[in-house]
DNA sequence: CTAGGGTTAG
């Protein structure tokens, strides 16, 4: 068995020079010990993959353990670190040819309760026994259950164990990643004990998370004291901790003091820049390291996502591909976020299709991205394949379904899914409500959305936010119930935002109440007097009515205000290429066709009496000027490009970055019909399907 | 017993 490199092997491979200090090799990298391995069960033998794969959850099933994944562990002995039926995780279960029927075995064959109970009534019976056999710290490390937890400390304490080791409070700190941590800590320094190399990496995990950035920094101030800060594992926990809380410099800090450095202190740094939005620095450090691995790649993918800028996202996306780093699920999840908001559906495909053949288990992370993606991409079908396929779903992969089906106007469906999450145990949360309140609102249930408004705060003792009055004004506003929405922002405890206003002014617009109107968008001009939208609203309500004066005068306030209105901008996938449109733009290669092709498609739909709608145009310029603009609104010319593109009957997908104007809405319903094309349109809020004359939408929106 | 990257809503 190919255990293990020999030392001159190993040294070569750990570390190299570089610029005068250590850069050291992760494990992930080439090294046997983390070789992926599986355990036949048949025969008791354990065989060892020379592919380098590892975490492939393999059964074992006459152990009831599942492997995840085997290594060498020094002469004639193998590791491995597996996960119990019962969810309970095992680490450096030693296995050797006359050690596999290890006392956590004899639990194997019981039903999940008792298994769980009996490791429990073993672990309490024998602990020093098990402790010889089994890594005993880095079972607790690794506890997933909080009670058993309890009942190892409290066994701890008693047996005498705890007070005086720092390795079981290291464990125990690890364990519990919470404010018990950091108390376990000041427990361990009551003692007199010395925390070690492993103390602080687990304790500025907790502090992260709580967050308790007054521990973590005295903590720093004690490693220093004790000698441990140059440690290569204390400094990158103190790097991350940093990075984390966004103290970036202070971690930047670390990074160029530091003695050993590998790739961990420089990933940290990587995510530390992109969470506040410095993709700059993020990405300088990514091209500073002398060797970059998966989670470098992946930090940078999804710093650009949060960034918003999925389309780089993607080009460093293929840009590891091209320098031979294979992706990861955590990689695919940026991959997937940057392809939904692109509305780039084939890649999205893609990635499905490259995690199926490379036997990635579908995680919740995964399964959201997943199902995000193509609700995003307009194919809520396939969402719900995915959907249907996992087998463990957690509130946030029911909350994205709900939201997805809402966004395709299938509120009926998702408040079905909503009472199936409720019934399978799952409880909702804030946002898990945004989403049911959201399919109320396109299914236009105003008495359900009422009621699920209710039940929230009263069955689930969820106070409603400043983002839940805005579904239910939009709910209310979007019904005609615009006395009862206005009634609610008065009453409501928070003052209301512009997204608030907003979501009545909508309605006001539908339901043509003018003076309603002006009275949301005086608060608005307020809130946001350098948002556009609201004055380009509003002078469409005026437009609308035939207040042209009123609309003029807008216009010229915007002038005064020097607001621009933003430039509509319309993203058409074809063939795998994302195309991008902005109003007026004539710098596509293709313009003539496109302009050609738009003429064609005018004709034929004037047949079919078509009128351009020029209300919505607002500016005061001259009727066929106001024609030409009109005709060159960015989906118009994303919908053209598409049908010049694309062969007959294919449906064509345009993501939109501002709402779909009216003149736009009606063409798209006469394309669909005359071309016999289905069209997904997604606008800023929703998605529109254009399919024989007709929207999903019922042109409300 | 050590580490670093991740999904929804707004």
């Amino acid at each position: 068995m190919g255990i293990g490199l020999n030392d001159d092997e190993r040294r070569r491979r750990r570390g190299y020079d570089s610029g005068g200090r250590i850069w050291r090799w992760g494990r992930l990298e080439g090294e046997v010990e983390t070789t992926g391995g599986f355990w036949d069960g048949s025969n008791g033998t354990c065989r060892l993959r020379e592919d380098g794969r590892f975490r492939k959850p393999v059964n074992f099933q006459s152990f009831g353990v599942r492997v995840w994944f085997l290594y060498g562990f020094g002469p004639g002995g193998l590791g491995a670190q597996g996960i119990h039926e019962t969810g309970f995780q095992l680490g450096n279960y030693q296995l050797t040819s006359n050690s596999n029927r290890s006392p956590l075995v004899l639990t194997s064959h019981h039903p999940r309760l008792s298994l769980s109970l009996s490791l429990s009534l073993s672990l309490c019976h024998s602990i020093k026994h098990l402790m010889r056999t089994i890594g005993y710290a880095a079972l607790i490390s690794r506890c997933a259950h909080p009670r058993l937890l309890c009942q190892i400390q409290a066994q701890l304490t008693t047996s005498g164990l705890l007070p005086s080791s720092v390795f079981f409070h290291n464990a125990l700190i690890r364990a519990h990643s919470s404010a018990d941590s950091i108390s376990l800590y000041a427990h361990l320094l009551r003692r007199g004990l010395l925390p070690d190399a492993h103390t602080f990496p687990f304790l500025l995990r907790a502090c992260s998370l709580v967050p308790a950035p007054p521990q973590g920094l005295s903590a720093h101030a004690h490693a220093l004291k004790l000698g441990l800060a140059s440690d290569l594992f204390v400094n990158n926990a103190f790097i991350h901790f940093h990075s984390v809380a966004g103290r970036v410099s202070d971690a930047r800090r670390l990074l160029d003091e530091a003695a050993v450095v590998d790739e961990v202190s420089f990933n940290s740094m990587i995510s530390g820049y992109a969470r506040l939005g410095d993709l700059h620095n993020a990405r300088k450090v990514f091209d500073e390291m002398p060797a970059r691995n998966v989670v470098s790649w992946s930090a940078m993918v999804s710093g650009y996502v949060q960034g918003g800028r999925s389309k780089e996202a993607l080009e460093v996306f293929s840009q590891m591909q091209a320098e031979g780093c294979k992706p990861d699920d955590t990689t695919l999840v940026g991959v997937l976020a940057a392809c939904a908001h692109l509305g780039a559906l084939e890649q999205g495909k893609w990635v499905h299709s490259y995690l199926k053949g490379n036997n990635l288990r579908v995680s919740v992370f995964l399964g959201s991205a997943l199902i995000d993606m193509y609700a995003k991409c307009g194919d809520a079908e396939l969402g719900l394949k995915v959907f249907n396929e996992m087998r463990d779903k957690n509130l946030l992969v029911w909350t994205t379904m709900i939201k997805g089906l809402a966004m395709h106007g299938r509120g009926l469906e998702a408040l079905q899914l909503f009472s199936e999450m409720e019934g399978s145990g799952i409880v909702p949360d804030d946002i898990a409500f945004i989403g049911a309140l959201c399919a109320c609102t396109h299914a236009g249930l105003v008495d359900k959305g009422r009621k699920m408004f209710d039940s929230m705060i009263q069955q689930y003792g969820i106070k409603p936010k400043i983002e839940h009055y805005g579904c239910m004004v939009d709910l209310l506003a979007r019904n005609g119930l615009l006395d009862e929405a206005r009634k609610l922002i008065e009453r409501m405890p928070m003052k209301p935002d512009a997204l608030i206003w907003g979501a009545l002014m909508a309605g006001c617009r539908f339901h043509k109440n003018v003076e309603l109107a002006e009275y949301a968008v005086k608060h608005l001009i307020q809130l946001e007097p350098e948002c556009s939208g609201v004055y380009v609203l509003l002078g469409n309500i005026y437009a609308a009515s035939g207040r042209h004066n009123d609309a003029r005068g807008i216009r010229h306030l915007m002038k005064r205000m020097g607001v621009e209105k933003t430039p509509g901008c319309s993203l058409v996938e074809i063939k795998g290429m994302v195309h991008q449109f902005i109003v007026g733009d004539t710098s596509h290669p293709r313009i003539k066709d496109i302009l050609a092709k738009w003429e064609e498609i005018e004709g034929r739909i004037r047949i079919e009496g078509y009128v351009p709608d020029k209300k919505e145009v607002l500016l005061d310029i001259e009727e066929e000027e106001k024609e030409d603009v009109l005709s060159r609104h960015s989906e118009k010319l994303a919908i053209a490009f598409a049908l010049i593109s694309t062969g007959d009957g294919m449906g064509i997908r345009v993501v939109k970055n501002l709402r779909v104007c009216r003149d736009c809405h009606h063409v798209t319903k006469l394309i669909s019909k005359v071309y016999c094309r289905e069209i997904i349109v997604r606008d800023r809020t929703r998605f529109h399907l254009f399919k024989n004359g007709i929207c999903s939408c019922n042109d409300y929106w």
